[in-house]
DNA sequence: TGATTTTTTGCATCGGTTGCAATTTTCTGT
DNA sequence: ACAGAAAATTGCAACCGATGCAAAAAATCA
């Protein structure tokens, strides 16, 4: 067992790497709701019914990693530094995470700038993409709690993932929206990881009306 | 004119009215995704066709009160108290919105429990409510903004309201979505949002292997 | 009342999604 | 290389949500 992968797992991965491609080239070229799901097959010579076997949903075709980014988060929970608080820890993951918007177009895997164009541009997408989004932050502030129970209980644990997270990812979504390059969006949400994670007493000074 | 509403009006509330009970009514009866738009315009006693001039979608059944909700607290930014800095104003506003999961049955127009758990439990409805939520908080930001541009920029404006707002937000979906009651729920959201008005540099401390 | 405007309705159609059963492809042991 | 088991692909029918369109019904107004 744990031979190298035959035949049939290759063809899948191949197939389904090339549905991933055709819906995305797709998708840019003719918009997200324009493009049907029996173009999606034809363009990969398969049949329609068969997309179903590869991707729960025409969603997902965009989502597709969005488990995988989770795992890489999660997993670098796993190796808190010597002397780093878990703020600060937390914080290593949410730059990490950052990628999101700002890598550029990653031939490998990564989310290339179409794609996220797409998803911001889409409401259903956008409606996907806050989902994965807030579940990666429950899984995330869970974890975390069961990896140091006794410096964060499970409220706390929630509240600095929100806070930490909730910050860059409306700038970012907000800004991308807007039509914003991505490295300033990049920039603006790094700013406002930082505001977040000094707090907000700070903000501003009492109203003289 | 600006006469008393006719008939024509009356009429129409009403339906609208009777659609959104009956739709609620069906959907806990028998679960979201398993009741038809055919049963629901049968409960009120229109044609199916007729449902789409009340709601767009089957989900804006749902959701028919969020503009109202954004509203309201659109207009308290507007209510800045003398001494009161930014970051209170909008911790307010907060405050205010945490009804949201908080309110008990108002027979009025309020987000009865039902609904809450109809929302935290439908993948779908999950998904539309982020949509909603995070376009709330980039409007409130965008307001906070013009507000008071002296006093916050722009990713000022949206780092304090994703990290007020992320707080609470994350931590009553996740607590929702386990099944704990109502009135915890609130209380663990308040928490939240006290822990990201402080900011988290207190959180925990070193770590020692 | 009769003419006008608005609402409702039926109908045909489209796209996403699912269940099912038949067919084809790959894998396994010999 | 071959037969049979296992898995993947396919076509087909059907359901549901959503939309466009034109006919029918209801409300408004003169």
């Amino acid at each position: 067992m744990a031979e190298s992968p035959g035949l049939r797992e290759r063809k899948k991965l191949r197939t389904r790497r090339a549905l991933i491609e055709a819906a995305l080239g797709l998708f840019v070229e003719k918009g997200y709701e324009e493009t049907t799901l029996a173009e999606i097959a034809a363009a990969v010579d398969i049949s329609p019914r068969t997309f179903f076997s590869y991707f729960a949903t025409k969603e997902d075709v965009i989502f597709f990693d969005s488990q995988a980014r989770l795992d890489r988060a999660l997993a670098m929970l796993a190796e808190r530094r010597p002397g780093e608080t878990v703020a600060e820890l937390m914080l290593r993951v949410v730059e990490n995470s950052l990628d999101w918007a700002a890598a550029p177009d990653d031939e490998a895997m990564g989310l290339t700038a179409a794609r996220v164009h797409l998803i911001m541009s889409v409401p259903a997408l956008q409606a996907r993409t806050l989902h994965v989004l807030v579940n990666s932050q429950r899984r995330l502030a869970e974890a975390l709690h069961r990896a140091h129970p006794e410096e964060l209980d499970l409220i706390e644990a929630f509240a600095l993932v929100g806070a930490l997270l909730g910050a860059p990812t409306i700038t970012a979504m907000a800004l991308l929206d807007r039509g914003d390059p991505p490295d300033q969006v990049w920039a603006a949400a790094r700013q406002a990881l930082d505001i977040a994670v000094q707090g907000l007493r700070w903000v501003g000074s009492p109203y003289r009306p």
